[in-house]
DNA sequence: TTAGTATTCAACAAGATCGTTGAATAGTCA
DNA sequence: TGACTATTCAACGATCTTGTTGAATACTAA
């Protein structure tokens, strides 16, 4: 029988991917790079991977077209390379929290009851923002914040939230977001407004699916 | 450093699916399970692999929860978690198309010409059908037909094309499909068409897409 | 030029994956 | 009951993956 397992197969190309899928630090890593531009440096710091074993990484994941590199001065920067992939890891998102219970197990961790969790779907923070009905918070780095975010939003990292809480009106809702639905400093963010008495829920996903999704953008410092 | 590869990664977990897309056969025993069920043996034919073999990958398969198993007598028949999967593959479809030259290549290698493939959007298949400017080709067998198909499609597999051309009418264009973009027989009945002088194209997605977006769909005979 | 730094490359061992084989299991049918 | 069949399981080498190490490359800055 015609075993094939050719590079002419087609499966074979797209089994490819999956194969740069297949590991954990690198869905990491990818996941780091939708937010924006990272070093090699950078992101072996952040998965706490060795630089070499990243710059492996890297490699494969340039092969098959997913991220790409550019040179500036002494660093290499890497970057997603087009919007199909934050919908490809969006899709596996998906299906991870459907089909995987220790997905959900381990989203849950986060939070006491299941119900609190009430994500906000981003037409609705649309809506609702639009009529100022609503507070945005982004609890990203102030450098990932600059490159780019939802119009109206409020940085404010996590860390900051004690200290800066005047600064979000009493009445209304808040609506918290970082990186993606599985950044988990947007949980944290609700969780530490509860515990102070606010009104708070985070967005469903996160900045780059917003980005993806067409909806606009605002750019620069606060 | 805090190496984690332990199971309570959420980017382990992922990479669970990544690892269940890692590999050609998986793949294509996925793309047939989006057709529908099948049982062990039929997997095992369709994809030239032994038994035991496909028996291995459907086990994998179902461990990461894409798909799910039911027993009918004699035989265990699979089919897809649910529609979030093929969500997942129509992903890694548009970013292998994208990304990964070598796929274009093979799809192209159906064709002469790049340009001929000019495939139709499913919103524009759907305006008009409805005003019946076009003769939609459902090219699937008979079974997956039965199964659900198209509206006001006709049931028509490449190899009847020759004898049942006159089914055909002559002055309106015809668009084809079958299981999903990469789905060859759509492609074979087009390049038929054409070299019998119809105007033909293929639908964009497949079906199995097709019904995923809650477009209209008709079961049972013709 | 020379020193210094970010990144990549190459080689290695530990471990995972793949398909094969042959045997075990669980159900059907007479 | 007993023969038969679809599927699964277990064990085996051959082949890929992963992260580590240390060296090579390419560029900057003085």
């Amino acid at each position: 029988m015609s075993n094939k397992t050719s590079k002419g197969d087609l499966f074979e190309q797209f089994a490819r991917i999956g194969k740069a899928l297949a590991n954990g630090k690198r869905l990491q890593i990818l996941e780091l790079l939708a937010q924006g531009s990272r070093n090699v440096e950078t992101l072996a710091q952040l998965t706490g991977l060795s630089v070499a074993s990243t710059s492996q990484h890297l490699q494969q994941l340039r092969q098959v077209g997913l991220v790409v590199a550019n040179k500036e001065g002494l660093y290499v920067f890497y970057r997603l390379a087009g919007d199909g992939i934050v919908r490809l890891l969006a899709a596996l998102h998906a299906v991870g929290q459907e089909h995987l219970a220790e997905v959900d197990k381990l989203v849950r961790l986060y939070f006491e009851s299941k119900d609190s969790l009430e994500p906000v779907p981003a037409k609705e923070l649309m809506q609702r923002a639009k009529k100022g009905l609503v507070t945005v918070l982004d609890v990203r780095p102030p450098e990932e914040y600059a490159a780019g975010h939802i119009p109206g939003a409020v940085n404010m990292p996590v860390s900051e939230i004690r200290k800066r809480l005047k600064e979000i009106p009493k009445g209304q809702g808040v609506v918290a977001y970082c990186r993606g639905p599985y950044c988990l400093m947007a949980f944290d963010a609700v969780a530490e407004l509860r515990k102070r008495g606010r009104n708070a829920r985070r967005l469903e996903d996160g900045f780059p699916q917003w980005r993806s999704a067409g909806l606009p953008v605002e750019m620069g410092q606060s």
